[in-house]
DNA sequence: CGGCTGATTGACAGGGCTCAAGATAAGTGG
DNA sequence: CCACTTATCTTGAGCCCTGTCAATCAGCCG
């Protein structure tokens, strides 16, 4: 099994023998994780960072009237917190939506990597820069599409990304999330994405049943999201 | 008068004299810009990264539909697309809102940063963590905070930012937007926009007369926002 | 003084939310 | 392995926040 961070990375840039094998020595020991955990608590100051190998987590903001915000959706390959290593303070918890599994990296194996091997260090700023386009769409989505769209794109996303990470292919995928999951994610009511779901499937780009997605027309879904997948800056270039 | 780029690191972490000539030699030529001008085209492939030296600028990402969303206005000290150094294909484009005074910073220079003045390349790494924090906290406003809310929490987050770069103080500054910027900002309608301003000045936080703000009961308007820098991650350590 | 752009106001419609109740599916303990 | 409990998914009804359309008002500039 291939460590799903270095799929990742290939997919923004070629590596080198040398930085996969560092890759694997700086991941600290492989951990377990159950659903609705805790990962990370808002307002802590890790010390090392987390790495998804498996499993679902996502970013949630709690405000103060309860409403839980999901900011992001993390699958394997994925840092969860790879900004606390410069950020340091948390403002906001990682919650595991499944059962996942984790390894730590150190901030000071980090820093070293930062002194030492600044190629690998950049594809690790790029990957909080992908981040934050995705961060950036999902904005562009909220503020100016309907319900139905910002959800066929998200759907677009998922499966990308878990292709990238070989989680999906074949236009299938599995999204082991709840309605109320998604809800905080698309920053819509419960009720609203069930509604919304049913309307997507009335559309007969994809069938839905229970966690299993496949993708029956990807050329048609991807129109209708208007789902353009250059921020994902998949393919490898020299960075 | 101080490189504003300068002051914005300064909140993150201490430069030293050497960092700060460097910052100073790697800025190419200062440019001024009209207002309601593209600084960087969506669909391109920059070169260099943009600085903003004096003005407002905007990212923006229009939709099929003509609707344009605004992920993040950028003020003095902001790169508008240091992300293009890794990311090398632009998603959105960056327009001016008002005159701006720009300088470029060429990407083989930030390639030399990265592998000879680490501690620099982590800033700049930073810079761009924040703009993701920043990314984060308004998907959690948009997601789950009434519209009001949302305009609140952006005001004082634009106070502090300004602030930070000394273009703002005595809870005094100024927003050269108009509402229908400020709309595609907050994922709201130029009308929606107008009344919710006029709410806000009923509560009396604040006086918001053309384009000068004065904020007047920063602590009400803090507690009405829910707002927590935390996330802008002003407060020097060492990174 | 016209012609802009931007701010303001009113009337109306609709997308999405809330509340509430059932139907299914998924765990859990015995 | 079954009965029970809990979580998740559906569905209906009514309402409210916010959007759209349209018109008026206020500055600003040539």
């Amino acid at each position: 099994v291939v460590n799903p961070l270095i799929l990742k990375l290939r997919q923004y840039d070629s590596l080198s023998a040398a930085e996969e094998l560092l890759l694997g020595k700086i991941l600290g020991p492989v951990r377990e994780v159950a659903a609705k955990q805790d990962l990370i608590a808002e307002g802590s100051r890790p010390t090392s960072s987390t790495l998804m190998l498996e499993g679902f987590s996502a970013r949630c903001k709690t405000s103060q009237n309860g409403k839980r915000a999901i900011t992001a959706i993390h699958i394997a390959g994925d840092f969860v917190d790879l900004h606390s290593f410069l950020i340091k303070k948390m403002d906001h918890s990682i919650q595991t939506l499944t059962p996942c599994v984790i390894a730590k990296v150190r901030h000071d194996d980090l820093l070293g990597m930062s002194e030492k091997h600044p190629h690998l260090a950049r594809l690790f700023w790029l990957s909080t820069l992908t981040d934050a386009a995705i961060h950036r769409q999902q904005l562009a989505e909220m503020g100016a599409a309907p319900a139905i769209r910002h959800f066929a794109h998200f759907i677009c996303e998922m499966y990308l990304r878990l292709a990238a990470v070989h989680r999906a292919n074949d236009m299938r995928c599995v999204l082991p999330v709840t309605q109320e999951e998604l809800a905080d994610t698309l920053g819509l009511s419960a009720v609203h994405v069930n509604r919304t779901l049913q309307e997507i499937r009335a559309l007969n780009f994809l069938t839905w049943e229970g966690k299993n997605i496949e993708i029956t027309d990807w050329r048609g879904l991807q129109a209708f999201a208007e789902f353009d997948p250059t921020y994902l800056s998949y393919g490898p270039e020299p960075r």
